[in-house]
DNA sequence: CTTCTATAACCAAAATTTTCATGGTGTAAA
DNA sequence: TTTACACCATGAAAATTTTGGTTATAGAAG
């Protein structure tokens, strides 16, 4: 995921910059309006993060700027001013989130995550991983060109498994992601086993190779070997 | 991975110790300053999760004795302050990140994650030792191409010796390492011998020259004579 | 009411970790 | 040099932990 924090504050800028890059994204940055307008124009982003409290110019101007052009990059404002007119006023013009300072990085990972997420599955939706594909919203997945009908849970697992692909992914994991908070970590979830079960079952039914693998004590590794 | 967590809070620092226990870390626990105090001076951890309210003493001096100290475990402070103050005088104090509360625990396994790669193999995922590859994320260990399939046990003793290589590493720290506190070092551990054996004839078997030695009373240094 | 889905409970199977017994090896002192 | 002894290596078996598969039940959806 590519990013742009344009943001003149040092303190916050590199929090920023060093949290999403820590989580493997590529991260660029302008402290002004000129650099920020150049890099817009030089290039395409994921999700612009947008401070509107510039030293040269007026931000919400960038944002005017980028939608006339054909640009569809996402953008989130980031500001002090919590007044109702300036979040509308950003909105308005295009912007596809507002977040007020001071603000938790969580916070604004999740709402960057939501922009992307919106942006990425309108048009392309399907995940592929050799014969098998997903398209995410439809909620259709085949197996080369039979078509397997799996639950909810089987779904979003098989997601889950195939945006980590050939990496190991922790039970723990799998638990917070399809369950959330509700899920008391310290119980027992031996049912994933069910689910998994379940899903591989249905996949190889399909003809897919067996792609999922346990990893002792650990979790599951979706990969081709 | 070796994690010591300073909360005195129940209900957290049990969510906490559960999910890393549960990702196969070893885990350690402290409720107050002095016991944390004591086991940073005793004890080698990865990374130290240090909450700042303490009910009896001030988190930010156990960090501040920590980089008086020649040690470097990573630090993460969590904290229910969030102003920017707070953060940047933990930062200041040689803290490697910051996480305000609330927070998801993948959120925190993230940053652990990170601090770790940081400190150890240079933000990088891959260990490499001339033929030798080890993928932290992947869990994956090759040998030239061949992949070997290591046990957790036998995968965290290799990582240990390659993030040591070139030094002689005692058994005692081996053990502190790969089994924390459970183990009472007045046992003895003749079961590393073992495992040590196991990860010898798994590497030799994938291609591996014979890079551990043993050293004579004192353990065993991984190197290249 | 019927059918499908999600979770639970249970036991069997598999993998890992630890224990144990035995013999070999390095070191230092006699 | 020899000897005693602690240390290390190894193989096999026991103990433990984790996973797989079956079946059962509750609850939602149709």
């Amino acid at each position: 995921m590519k990013i742009l924090v344009i943001e003149d504050e040092p303190a916050l800028y590199e929090s920023i910059l060093d949290y999403f890059t820590g989580e493997g994204n590529i991260c660029e940055h302008a402290v002004n309006f000129a650099s920020a307008s150049e890099k817009i124009s030089l290039y395409n982003y994921d999700c612009i993060l947008l401070d509107l409290g510039l030293p040269d110019g007026e931000g919400l101007e960038l944002l005017t700027n980028l939608k006339n052009s054909k640009k569809k990059d996402g953008v989130l404002i980031i500001s002090a001013r919590h007044s109702l007119d300036d979040r509308l006023a950003g909105l308005d013009l295009g912007a596809d989130d507002y977040l007020v300072k001071p603000f938790h990085l969580s916070e604004l990972k999740a709402r960057v995550s939501a922009i992307v997420r919106r942006k990425n599955f309108d048009g392309n939706n399907i995940i592929t991983f050799n014969d098998i594909n997903v398209d995410v919203v439809a909620m259709k997945t085949t197996v080369g060109k039979t078509e397997v009908g799996l639950t909810k849970k089987e779904f979003d697992l098989l997601v889950y498994f195939l945006s980590n692909r050939n990496k190991v992914v922790t039970k723990n994991a799998m638990a917070e992601h399809l369950w959330g908070d509700e899920m008391d970590l310290s119980d027992d979830f031996d049912f994933i086993y069910t689910h998994v079960k379940n899903l591989k079952k249905k996949l190889s039914e399909g003809g897919a190779k067996d792609y999922l693998r346990s990893v002792y004590g650990i979790g599951y590794k979706f990969s081709d070997q």
